[in-house]
DNA sequence: AAGAGGTGCAACCGCGCGAGT
DNA sequence: TACTCGCGCGGTTGCACCTCT
């Protein structure tokens, strides 16, 4: 069987686009719109297959691009998001504006790599390097920052020091007022640490610490100021917004982060208003 | 000045997924 | 239900440019 090929490589110009290719492109894009890959070259009178059309215009033609230097800033949120994300590049340039999956890939792999092990963090697991290899009665500690819609943070300390011998626990420590009923609580100045005891169990289960996360399924929450103010990384991985989409309505984006932290085939905790969905418990 | 090695980035490749039939 | 098609994604490659010796 196999796939029949996306074009016909024996017709088609590979490597470096032209000047002439590029403004081809560029006029029958402006005319016609994006969309229909496959047929666009042929239209466009150009010999590019078109996957490599798209990626032309996608990673280099298109208007709306930021070319230069990554900021600081940028940064940041890039190691941020691939922290929560992993590799997933088209998520994380769709939460920077101006960006294509490939620079950042690029990006990545050439400068942020580098500047994390600098700083001996391991830049796959984000953890600290010398911590990287574990054992499992050693005290494993994981810290992963998760950010709600509003400044809550909760920190996650998973302690599994000698597991057989008692019930390890997890602490989440959050800067904001804990609701079982509902992921996106207010904020408030109060901390309160909920502790989850984890049932005893022997030491070679394998366990399954799933970080689940949810799209936004209404956009009702953020209305006041403060909650805009408080936009941040986690609140936008939703899908991603073109340019045009104004700065409010990126905001009114919200997500749920609900984590799921529980035995292989055994239960886990889940945020009170998930749904269950297919198995798989999503949104509130 | 020139060659070797390193770096950065554009482009390619193969695969997975969803829509359509 | 099985298959094709088209798109998009992540990993990898190739090459131009830069730096070092």
């Amino acid at each position: 069987m196999g796939r029949s090929p996306c074009c016909e490589k024996a017709h088609t110009n590979k490597g470096a686009w032209t000047k002439e290719e590029d403004q081809r492109l560029i006029n029958y894009i402006r005319a016609h719109g994006e969309g229909c890959w496959r047929s666009l070259p042929k239209a466009a009178g150009l010999s590019r297959c078109g996957k490599s059309c798209r990626l032309r215009w996608i990673n280099y033609l298109r208007p709306d691009l930021k070319r230069g230097n990554f900021t600081e800033e940028e940064d940041e949120l890039i190691i941020k998001l691939h922290s929560l994300l992993g590799n997933k590049w088209s998520v994380i340039a769709g939460r920077l504006p101006g960006r294509t999956d490939n620079e950042i890939k690029n990006y990545w792999n050439t400068h942020i790599k580098r500047k994390l092990i600098s700083r001996g963090i391991d830049p796959q697991t984000h953890r600290p390097l010398n911590n990287t290899a574990t054992n499992s009665h050693t005290t494993t500690t994981i810290t992963t920052a998760v950010t709600t819609t509003t400044t809550t943070t909760k920190n996650i300390n998973l302690d599994f020091t000698n597991v057989d011998q008692k019930q390890p626990s997890i602490m989440i420590a959050t800067s904001s007022s804990y609701d079982e009923t509902k992921c996106n609580s207010g904020t408030t100045e109060e901390t309160k640490p909920l502790e989850i005891i984890i049932p005893k169990i022997p030491s070679q289960v394998m366990i399954n610490l799933e970080l689940s996360i949810g799209l936004p399924l209404h956009t009702d929450h953020i209305s006041s100021p403060e909650s805009t103010a408080s936009y941040n990384f986690l609140t936008t991985v939703a899908p991603p917004t073109t340019a045009a989409v104004p700065a409010a309505e990126m905001v009114a984006k919200t997500v749920c982060l609900c984590w799921q932290i529980g035995y292989q085939g055994g239960g886990g905790q889940w945020c009170g208003k998930c749904k269950n969905t297919n198995g798989f418990y999503r949104y509130c």
